[in-house]
DNA sequence: CCCTGATTCGC
DNA sequence: GCGAATCAGG
């Protein structure tokens, strides 16, 4: 694929409406977001922020030898773009934040719960926030149900049921950043120390 | 891990 | 001019 001037139109059009590179190159077709970076910058509006004129922002004064032919400003504009990511609970899983459960992983684990016998103390109603437990409650229903073997990198720990029957199984939905959970599961399984606190009895 | 843009440099 | 590879950051 060329650029042609459609293309390349399409192109500075998503670019300024605040469109990814990915997403862009992805609705260009026969183009890697590598490609329209490339571009971008060859057309010279990386900058997405305004040029306006030659208004000279107070320069950092910073004891550089190359003299850029271009713009040289780094991040400068947040990018609006209409990203539906809210971010549910940002106090959640914080530094403070703790485990209320041990991560089931074990890379070898045969030994488990004979049938029958009491199960380890799982995270009870009482702890958890209610938005959290009717999160699971709705995800769960569509979780993959993975067993153990078909467990990834990226597909959420959380164990489900009694491990001494055959109803039990992984959530197995995609994880959430860092975490061996996926979003709802990360939501009861790490709180602020604040919130267990005030939970407690 | 997923993603983002920025830069380099052989083509 | 092009864009894969790489870098730097979230």
């Amino acid at each position: 694929m060329s650029w042609t001037d459609e293309r390349v139109e399409l192109l500075k059009k998503m670019w300024a409406e605040g469109q990814s590179a990915s997403q862009i190159a992805k609705e260009l077709g026969g183009v890697t977001r590598n490609a329209v970076i490339g571009k971008v910058h060859r057309l010279g509006l990386s900058n997405r922020t305004a040029p306006a004129g030659g208004a000279a922002p107070a320069a950092p004064a910073a004891p550089v030898k190359e003299a850029k032919p271009a713009a040289k400003e780094t991040k400068a504009k947040p990018a609006p773009k209409a990203d539906p990511a809210p971010a549910a609970e940002p106090a959640r899983e914080t530094a403070t934040a703790v485990e209320t459960r041990p991560a089931p992983l074990g890379p070898s684990r045969k030994p488990i719960v004979p049938a029958g016998q009491p199960l380890p103390p799982q995270p009870s109603a009482n702890e958890i926030s209610p938005e959290a437990l009717a999160k699971v409650n709705e995800i769960e229903k569509k979780a993959k149900k993975l067993s153990l073997m078909d467990l990834t990198e990226r597909t959420c720990k959380w164990p489900v049921g009694d491990p001494a029957t055959d109803d039990f199984w992984f959530c197995g939905l995609p994880v959430q950043q860092g975490k061996p959970y996926c979003e709802a599961h990360v939501g009861v399984a790490f709180q602020p120390m604040s919130s267990r606190r005030d939970r407690r009895r």
